[in-house]
Parts: structure tokens; sequence; C-alpha cells
DNA sequence: TTGTAAGCGTTATCAT
DNA sequence: ATGATAACGCTTACAA
């Protein structure tokens, strides 16, 4: 059996509730029985038990992380590392643990999150991600419970702690990069459109189209999921196109992996054949073959504005702010200027 | 306040203890009743309180994680959401969440372990790495608290159930391909030298190495942290040798991304000039330019075979077992015979 | 098959 | 400044 409070009570010869003022330390507590107390608690190799704390004390310092489904392998994204280590890096400020439900279905997620919240298992959840018509979203707001969302929120923004990009203005400005290479035909590979990050990206990118008059063309636009599965016949058929685009603005880093080497497939090559850009700025963006042109959205701070803005809301309950965090384009060499008259190698 | 198993009872005109055998799903409980109190938990959208239980139960079905410090960047490497993949999926099934304590530094991560363990926070933990005379490992072994590692322990291998690739065989296999192609001055870039699963690829490489009797070199062996920084230097001193080598063998797909990026800036280009093989076969390897040879080490599987292991733990307290998770070459694009008389070009 | 009551290890509310 | 004592919400003997 572990040691207790009790046990350091007895051995300090104090009250138990003696003991639990020090650990919190009470300051109306007399210097000499505090270190009477620590010794006892040092000699014994005291450590209070979590669970019991939790109970009595409505609070468990942990914070629950709600991830996409792993089943679709966005999992493997950078993306989920690095925030988390921002939230992390938050949290232990504050001295709090980080707490992760598992479940691969939209329906085991869901229950999980219930569990958390119901079962006293969290102070707050913070969702990695932010769809269109989110259960989960609407349940926490249903149940007043303390929670912060990366992305923005499809409704109700105003009233939902979020951390956000731009990144409706980070993809027009990315597509003005391009446009301002001499590139006229440009298309977009955007990933599940039930992201609102998608969608705010494609926006941007519309409206950058758009303002240099140029041709804004459905068929210029694919939707492959993050990872390569399936994504490639997408890509492939974009480039079936009588006339093919010049240049690619992609939603994600991980998913220019893909589309650079189905590109490959095709015997076109970046940025010689086509120029490509996109978002995130993960660390491999800068170690791949070619260096990527990419948006650095500041992923880690993401994290740790999350953090922030949940323990501001576990402790004052007070929701709505929106935190927008500052993207910063980085050039690097996925991208050339469009030679004029120089049309791009038709393909096969 | 939450509804709590009193509130049940009171609509079921049970006593508590009864809904409390109703959520065990005791056998021993009329089928009436169980439905009675069924519908009364529907009607009030009771929640068990998961402290309660823990506290009552000395159980929290929760799994600590432990990784290895986020400071050092390998937190990045797609390693990690993989392996936590494999972990969540078993624990799913068992019903168990995934707990990760905060902290950056190495005493940080320690006094978050002890948290975990005293605190009864977690019923048993996984250690995602394997070090050289590690503190926690050392501690969980005083404390008899149900664990697992993911990789080999230095020492006491045998008392300790752990999860591991037979690094030292694959790394002999990759070698031996690569010598297979050719090669007889092959390089070793390895990682962390604290890390026991950079050892057993060491001494599987020299082994390879001395079985072909090739000479084995120790300026051609150089360690890199996982990431670029600082690496860089290492590489380009291997290439400024007189003879430099015509192909390597590193630890990890991410780091052979520092590596290409780096050779890249040398005017080597892979894997025309220089032949480059490594490990984990992470997603991107794939799609990456050129696509990377790769030992696939099961990376999920590794993960999942952890949770059964410290699953088995928890319920037997039996320790001591060894897994060993299969690997595979596979083959890609980054490695070409090395033609005979025909040198590579001198680094600038 | 079900109820009663004593824990589980804290914190919090009174007193003193 | 400190001590009793009652929660916190659940499980689990032990009784019935």
């Amino acid at each position: 059996m572990a040691v207790t409070i009790k046990d350091v009570a007895r051995l300090a010869d104090v009250a138990p509730s003696t003991v639990s003022r020090v650990i919190a330390n009470n300051p109306r507590i007399s210097e000499k029985t505090k270190r009477k107390v620590k010794e006892a608690m040092e000699y014994l190799g005291y450590h209070p038990n979590f669970n019991a704390r939790s109970l009595a004390n409505r609070s468990t310092q942990a914070i629950g992380l709600v991830m996409p489904s792993s089943a679709d392998h966005a999992f493997q994204n950078p993306f989920f590392p690095e925030v988390i280590r921002g939230i992390s890096t938050k949290a232990h400020e504050k001295e709090y643990a980080l707490y992760m439900s598992t479940g691969k279905t939209e329906d085991e997620i869901f229950d999980g999150v219930v569990q958390m919240v119901q079962g006293r298992r969290v102070d707050g959840i913070i969702l990695l991600y932010s769809r269109v018509d989110d259960r989960i979203m609407t349940y926490l707001q249903q149940q007043q419970f303390p929670f912060t969302v990366i992305g923005k929120p499809f409704k109700n923004a105003d009233c939902i702690t979020h951390i956000d990009n731009d990144n409706y203005k980070a993809s027009q400005e990315l597509t003005e990069y391009l446009i301002s290479l001499g590139h006229e035909r440009i298309g977009f590979v955007g990933g599940n459109l039930n992201l609102v990050v998608t969608i705010d990206r494609l926006l941007g990118y519309e409206k950058a189209i758009r303002d240099a008059a140029l041709d804004y063309k459905d068929h210029y636009i694919v939707h492959e999921q993050f990872l390569k599965e399936g994504g490639q016949e997408a890509v492939k058929e974009l480039f079936s196109l009588p006339d093919p685009p010049t240049a690619l603005v992609v939603m994600d880093d991980l998913m220019t992996f893909g589309v650079i080497s189905t590109l490959k497939e095709l015997g076109l090559s970046v940025p010689d054949d086509i120029s490509v850009a996109s978002f995130n700025n993960v660390m491999i963006s800068e170690l791949s073959t070619p260096p990527l042109t990419s948006v650095d959205i500041n992923i880690f701070q993401l994290g740790y504005e999350a953090a922030v803005g949940l323990l501001d809301c576990i402790q004052t309950c007070k929701l709505g702010k929106r935190v927008v965090v500052p993207h910063k384009l980085i050039i690097r060499q996925s991208c050339k200027p469009k030679l004029e008259g120089l049309e791009t190698k038709e393909t096969v």
C-alpha cells in the first residue's frame, strides 16, 4: 500500500488536514510545522494521489486532446507532433498533463470525448482540427465544457475560443506569389473539404485568381485525401487537360510530397516543368528535393496559444476569443518563373 | 453538479451498489433490475466518474507514454505518431486511454513519470525509446511498476518486457545489400549513441563489413543528431576524406533527408554519385526524391505489441518477455550498383 | 439477488 | 495556526 497523507500526518504528529495545507502551500501555516511535515514527506517518500485529489477537488490537471480519426492517416502528418509540442510546452508551465482518448471511428472518438468530459478525466479539451458540422464541438458547447479549437470553427466562431492562421490571406498571398512569377494557369490541390482550413485556403486562392483577372476554372481544382492513396488519380487528371496548369497551390507539405512523386511518374519535374507551393513548412520541407516553397504557419505557436487559451477558459469560464497566429511565406526552390511564350511541355 | 450513481439508484429504486453492479456487468443481477437501472442511467444521462472509480478500484484505465525529450527534435520523427497509433489501437480494444506527461528536460520528464506512477494516474507505462543507463527504467524496475519498452533495454533485457526489431540483423542485411551492389567503401551515419538502437545497428553494420573482408574504418562512422542541426558538418567531413564512401547506411529515414540535402550542397547526387540506405520506412520515404531504400521495421506493430505486452503485465504482473517484430528490406531507388573502375567523383 | 456500510486518499468547512 | 469531520463518487465485503 502506498504512503498516504495520513502516514505523513502520523509521523509529523499533525492532522491530515495540516499536511494537505502544506501541500497546497497554504500561507497560514507556521514555518516550523511546514518544515516538519516536509521532512516527514521526504522521509516516507510521499506522493499525492491524483485521483483522490481530483475527486475532492474537481480538477484533474489534465488537458484532453482530440485528433482527427487516426484511421485516415492524417495522423502521420508532422503537423500533429509539432502542435502537441506547443501544447505540451504551455501545459507544462502550469503543471498540466495531456490526455488522449483512443478510438478510430467517428463514433468511438465521440464516445471518448464524452468519457473525458463526463468522466471528469480532464479539465478542458483542445480540438486539433476544425470541421464543418462537428458533433464534438456541438457537444462541448452544450455541456459548456472548457475547450479551444485549432482552426476556425465553421459556425459560431465568435463564441468559441479558437486559434487560427489567417488562411484566407495566406492562401491569397501564396497564389499571388505564383502569379507574380508569371503563372496564369494555376491549379489548387486541396484536401478534405470538410476541414475548414481547406475551405479558407481555397477561397483565398480564388480571390487571388479573380483579382488578377485570371480564369477561375473548376477543373483546376482537385481534392485528394491528405496522403497519397487515391489522390494520384486526381493529379493525373489535372495534367491530362488540354491546358494543364503550370503551377500548383497545394494544401499541405505532406501532400506536396505525394504530388511531386506523382508528377515525376508523369515525367514532369518540379520546379522545371511545374511550380509547386504549399502550406505548413514542416521540417522536412526544407530538406526535400527540391526544398519546398511553403507558408510557415507557426505550428508550435498554434499549439502553445491553444493551451494558453484553454487554461484561460478553465480559470475564467470565458469563451469567444480569437487568436490569429501570423504566417510567413518561405521561398525555396519549388517554384520558378513561367517564361513568356515558353509552353510547358505537354503531358504524355 | 453531475449526475451520480446515487441519483440513478434513487430513480431506479435500488441501492447504489446495485447500480455499480450493473455497470460492472455483474452476472448475479436480475435481468429485470438490470434493465430498470439501465433505463434510469439512460434517462438521467449518467456517466461514471473515472476518478472516483480509480480511487476505489486502484485502476485508471490509462497507459502512460514516455517520449524522449521533446527538446531534442526527435519528436518530429514520424516514428512517434505511428508507434502511438499502434499503441492506441490496442489500448482502445481494452478501453484504455493514453496519458502523456509534459516536460522538456531530463529531470522534468523523470518527475513526470514519478507523478504518473506514485500519483496513480496510469496503470502502466510504455517507454517509447531505449537508452543506455536510463533513470526512468531503473526507477520503474525498483517500483515494480508495470512497463514495457520499445527497443532493447541496455541491461537486464531478460527481465524487462520489451518489443524490438532485430536491429543487429536488419543492419547487417542492409549493409550486405549495399555490398552486393559492389560497394566497398560504405559509411555509417548514426544518431545518438545513447540509444540502444544506434548501437545495435552500428554493430550489425560492422559485422557485415568484416564478414565481407572490407576495411572497417572508424572515420567512416559519423554520428549526427537525428535531425539536421550540426549534423551537416559530420557528413561534410566524411566526403572530404581522400577515399570517401560510395554508399551510406543511415540510422533513420528522416536523417536521410538531411543527409541527401547536405550531399546535394556538396554537389553529390543520390543515387548517381552515392547510394544511401536507411531504416524505418516511414511514409514519406516512398514519396521522396529519390524514393528511399529502407528497412521497414513495422512501426505500427511495434506500438501495438508494446501495448499488448503492457496490458499483459498489468494483469499478470509477469515481466521479461521479449517480442521481436519482423523487419523487411524495401528496395527503392536510393541505391545503385557501384560500377567497377568508375571512381566516384571527388568532392570539391 | 440485493442492500448496508466501510473504505479509497484527498480537500474543504467548520470549529477551536 | 491547527484539528475534526464531512464530503467527493465509486467499489466491495459482508449481511440479509
